[in-house]
DNA sequence: CTGCATCCAGCTAGATACTG
DNA sequence: CAGTATCTAGCTGGATGCAG
């Protein structure tokens, strides 16, 4: 029982919702900053977890094996000692970076609006009630 | 110490990555599919609860009071008894809602994909380490 | 260098019961 | 109808140490 435990479904897999089958795929803490970390090519495991900033080894190995196992990426060992290990988006895991390319382009261009609008929800919070 | 309490901020923000922004606004288990239910325009509590299927009270209106503090969704009461209370997506939603089809397209259209490579991960496994 | 195992603190969300 | 409150099991991810 180490690395062979079947994760067992989330129970949000509401019916018809290709979203859930996404977030099932994206949703976790770190998964998107990874794929993201792929998405000029080519990239060793160190250079993952320098460019993805306050990774942990473990989840970053989790994480890059999830990803593996759902056949968004591809994992390459050349075998020397120390061993040379990179990773590449796989062609399905390129047409996922482009939705979550606009995710991240709304994000850059909306948070300003989401931060002004959570200050001043919480300014005006009294009033609710 | 009821709606208040200011949710601590995660500490994935990696710098200049829009992608965590939007997470966290749409990472959590059901904030996608509340959207989802708000996109054909105003809909009252009830009406998403039974939408989303399998969400409760409590999940249900922590996700809808976050997305109104996010400035995502708008909140309308008419004070009458039982009171009627309905929701629907800002125009900053609606912008959101976008890119957020697309990844639900993304799901539908390459999930049959991710579960045979899952399948086939999980047949080759042995062949690891 | 790459990765696994273990331990554990903290958060998430489900169940349940109560209110205006 | 539309919430709020509490209690808690279980998951998530961080820290640390070991290994090929």
């Amino acid at each position: 029982m180490t690395s062979s435990n079947r994760k067992k479904q989330p129970d949000f897999t509401l019916a018809g919702c290709g979203y859930s089958r996404v977030l099932d795929i994206i949703s976790n803490k770190w998964t998107g900053l990874v794929i993201y970390a792929l998405e000029n090519g080519q990239i060793r495991y160190g250079e993952i977890s320098r460019k993805v900033d306050g990774i942990s080894k473990k989840m970053l190995t989790e994480t890059l094996r999830k990803l593996e196992r759902d056949g968004i990426v591809k994992r390459h060992i050349t075998p020397v000692v120390p061993p040379i290990v990179d990773y590449s988006l796989t062609a399905l895991g390129e047409t996922l970076l482009e939705p979550m390319k606009e995710l991240r382009q709304w994000g850059r261009t909306n948070y300003s609006e989401v931060e002004e609008a959570r200050a001043n929800y919480d300014r005006t919070l009294p009033e609710r009630g």
